[in-house]
DNA sequence: GTTAATTTTTAGTTTAAACTAAAAATGATT
DNA sequence: AATCATTTTTAGTTTAAACTAAAAATTAAC
């Protein structure tokens, strides 16, 4: 499994966790910051070799091996962030691009001796499950965007108000579901929320970042 | 940096820390057990990049900033290799094809901070020096294959006895500067040893082997 | 229910890193 | 010194993963 593959198969696992359904090629090339014929190329890749179920036109599921796979990566990606933080003293915003590296090493005999190694923790520094050796992982609570943590990076994966209002203001926002959101900064007097989407700045009111759910990327 | 200009640079500083001259195609070719056209288009990259000095026909040898970079990458696989085995508990012989993946993360941060985590070490579970952070190195002495461990693997640098017969012997058996051998076992009878040497397996005598000058892989 | 807008796919191009096969340069032998 | 063997390079091919531009399918709008 290259190192490509690895990042689509977390990208469409932690994609498919919120919408349920199948995972739209536009969503994936959003988050992936790729284009979306890339990311058709890669989908047909991963369904010839039985990862994916795909079906033109209606996006991608995972499937059972899939899923295991992308469990394993998202199991090392947050034992190595806990490991960083806890045994080599890095902060919580420094851990992620190491260890988006780190969990593309292949040895299963170096990542159970360090999840061993850590205690067999059941949670990462941002408060994540961390998947067992088996692929169990404890259902993650999405969260309102008004109550992540300054500096933190998430994912668009939801609206707690639906109404059109809300939504025509998203849109004009280009705040769309699989989007990143970089929370940047937030404002003592009023509790609006700076945010960083697609290299924009912008800042919302506390209101809209309470009606916005997100999931830590 | 890719990964694979890394492991050039890594093999061309191995091999020129013997020769001191410049590092011939075929040899890297047969390190990295790869193809000599596939060694000058790589070499010739390096040397564009200001890492390598090349002249066509005779060999590479790397530039201050080659060997750095070098330097740092060994500097990378030798610390990875101690935290294998004094932090997860990995056998000497385990840790090598972990360290090759592990040399390859790039965050100055990363490698400094487990630098500290393991105490400023000097040497690695082999007894090779590792690199400081600025790139200097305690010198290693060249050994004797009589005197590699039975498991170990090392790479041919050089002859003591450098006699006619010795050498036509050597080139007999294809054993040429450059060249890996595993070291299989070892008699206790006639302390004769057995190796293997690009998928061969063959024994030589302690005699042979008194000969020869290796160095850690 | 057509037309328009969006999404997705297809087809063909680019880059890095390997390869094979053939040509060129070097070094060794007589 | 000329030939032969070896080493090295060149030229062209392959694969993976990205891309652009254009075509096709779906979804939305009127």
């Amino acid at each position: 499994m290259t190192h490509s593959e690895e990042n689509y198969l977390k990208v469409i696992y932690h994609l498919s966790q919120q919408t349920g359904k199948g995972v739209s090629t536009n969503a994936i090339a959003g988050v992936m910051e790729s284009k979306p014929s890339s990311v058709t190329d890669m989908i047909q890749k991963l369904a010839d070799k039985g990862l994916a179920n795909y079906v033109k036109y209606q996006g991608v599921q995972l499937t059972e091996a899939g899923t295991f796979a992308a469990l394993m990566i998202v199991r090392k990606h947050r034992l190595w962030e806990l490991f960083l933080v806890e045994k080599l003293d890095f902060s919580w915003d420094e851990v992620h691009d190491v260890a988006e590296q780190l969990e593309h090493i292949k040895s299963d005999k170096l990542i159970n001796k360090l999840d061993e190694f850590l205690g067999f923790p059941t949670e990462d520094p941002h408060g994540d499950p961390i998947p067992d050796v088996q692929g169990n992982i404890a259902s993650v609570e999405k969260k309102l965007l008004s109550e992540i943590n300054v500096g933190k990076k998430v994912l668009c994966v939801g609206v707690k108000d639906s109404s059109a209002p809300f939504l025509q203001y998203l849109d004009k926002q280009q705040i769309a579901l699989g989007a990143v959101i970089e929370v940047l900064g937030r404002e003592d007097f009023d509790f609006s929320v700076n945010i960083k989407i697609k290299d924009r700045e912008l800042t919302v009111s506390n209101k809209i970042a309470g009606n916005l759910f997100v999931k830590p990327v």
